[in-house]
DNA sequence: TATAAGCGGACAAACGTTTGCATTGAGGGT
DNA sequence: ACCCTCAATGCAAACGTTTGTCCGCTTATA
């Protein structure tokens, strides 16, 4: 059996409430009985219930990060748990904890969101998302629980943090056109993710801005991460055009790219230069090293979560948006 | 305001107990009465409040992951969030939660695991450590709270999950022996972890059992997963008695290993081989292809999960330790 | 017909807190 | 000596459930 705060009272001789003010250090208690309290809690080893606490106070310091896929091979990418340990840390420092739901199907997702929101359990919601039509947004905003997406989203009254995608792809293909590129290909556009909708758009921006004509044959679809670059970079090495330059939409991608291209006979960067995104540790260290873009997804974290309290603090609806910095980062895989 | 039972029950002129049963599915409670507050439940949209339920039945299907450093570099590591993953798959089955409680410090993973035992919130723990010299632990076992580690653990009291790293160690080098190696150096060993102490050990049994003399000098230590091989690699390529082939105690440090060994100019595996542990997802696309050893971070997760189930479950108290079976991968590092 | 049995539902206590309000007692001003 | 004030603490309601017990009604049995 807990101890619970009433023990605590009767061996202290004082009443419950008077624990209560104790453990909140309310000015109204005396300092003497403050301190013999404080002794016999500390003998008994009493800890408030928490659950107790919720119920009267209705806030639990719980907030809920809803990923998809756990179970499958997403979450093997670097990405998420950097991601996940920026909320972390952030929700740490500020007393919060994090309940994690992991979903794989939509439908779960819609029915753990459903839980979370309504059950009372948690004062807000992080949902990591890509995939633009997702009903489980359309549900939050509907019944007004704080929420914010991680990922854009264009639903016009959802709060999100992102990086700057378009910028992302631009910067990209402005870096191989400056190396004296004209045929790049663009590798991993999956039409249902914003993603990789945004960099192939700043792709073209850029493409467009030099006057270079753009190819949709250069474009080569995959499911998002989980495809591997091996084999979409031996359906580029086929074709009769072949590109000088290759753009991953991550850098998992880009690697399997490199071997595909390595056994081909060719040579990074000097037959085709290579990059990818995401920066994951270990692009410095491949061979040769992997020209990437540091995404931040740390702070990508820690800025949703501080989105998160400014909602949930709030009384005047908002609809907020932040852009993380993301930055190029050059390495021998594009450099001549 | 949200709706309650109470409002349920006014609307549908039962008693909150009755609609309290309808939820519960109570076959006391008529066919027609309960189709009845079904209906109204749908109309009003009504949720159970989760505390308020914890609250009187004492239970919360929670429980609570705890794991080192997620702020750090560890937990880019792709061995975390598959574990993770294995978990959250398993949890999400039986209908419960998790937790996730990132600690940076040990005097914060203490207060974070008294908090989670203490505060009603959790109903189990799974603890992510491979240090053996872990308080928490003690602690744990002090207050008798259910709670499994992920990381063999000498103390006896407590129950654990891991692979037999012993075993890992013995065959990697056994692998290397056969390919008629000698001098085999083991990168990575780092003194406070249990786990690589083991894997050490296992690799001097096999060069035991083969009659090589142990070289305590082939030995680098390094700190557990956060440094990078390509530096360890160079302090052994300066030596005048170089190795034939290397075990490393990670694939990222392996991948280190084997770029520090092509910029000396050598080669993998003529010149020297190299394996590493954990078989993340770029071994196999890596150049050359990285021999190395699958651990079944799923496995371990879904494992720990179940085996912390049988311990809130059960009355009888009991100490359990399971093996998950890591399998060698064989790849082009190690094969002439 | 009287009564036991059984069914469906209501009542109220309980879970461990917090908190508005009431109560008590001491001290000070008149 | 009286009242007022104020400080320190107690009382009890409330948060939203679950659940043991009791009650009234119907139906079957003797």
């Amino acid at each position: 059996m807990r101890v619970t705060i009433t023990d605590i009272a009767k061996r202290a001789k004082v009443s419950p409430s008077t624990v209560s003010r104790v453990i909140a250090d309310n000015p109204r208690i005396s300092a003497a009985t403050k301190e013999k309290v404080l002794r016999i809690m500390k003998e008994m080893n009493y800890h408030p219930n928490i659950i107790a606490r919720s119920l009267v106070n209705q806030t639990t310091k719980i907030i809920g990060v809803v990923m998809p896929g756990m179970a499958e091979q997403s979450l093997q990418h670097p990405f998420y748990p950097e991601l996940l340990g920026g909320i972390a840390s952030m929700a740490n420092n500020q007393g919060y904890k994090i309940l994690l739901a992991n979903v794989s199907t939509v439908d779960e997702e819609r029915e753990m969101v459903k839980e979370l929101t309504f059950g009372g359990i948690t004062e807000g919601i992080i949902l990591l998302t890509s995939r633009d039509d997702n009903p489980t947004v359309d549900q939050l905003v509907k019944n007004g629980f704080p929420f914010v997406v991680i990922g854009r989203t264009e639903n016009p009254y959802v709060n999100w943090v992102d990086n700057d995608n378009f910028l992302i792809g631009y910067q990209l293909a402005t870096h191989f056109i400056e190396q004296g590129h004209q045929e790049i290909a663009f590798l991993g556009y999956s039409p249902g993710y914003m993603v990789t909708r945004d960099r192939l758009n700043g792709y073209k921006k850029a493409l467009q801005e030099h006057n270079i004509p753009f190819d949709p044959a250069l474009v080569i679809e995959s499911k998002f991460i989980s495809d591997n670059g091996y084999d979409l970079m031996k359906q580029i090495l086929v074709k009769e055009k072949r590109p000088t330059g290759v753009i991953a939409c991550d850098d998992l991608l880009a690697f399997g790219a490199i071997r595909a291209i390595h056994e081909a006979g060719l040579r990074v960067p000097e037959d085709i230069a290579v990059a990818g995104i995401n920066n994951v540790p270990l692009a410095d260290y491949y061979n040769p090293p992997l020209t990437s873009v540091k995404i931040n997804a740390f702070s990508l974290g820690t800025k949703a979560f501080e989105m998160l309290r400014t909602i949930m603090g709030s009384e005047i609806q908002s609809y907020n948006r932040a852009i993380i910095p993301a930055e190029l980062v050059v390495r021998s895989s594009t450099q001549r």
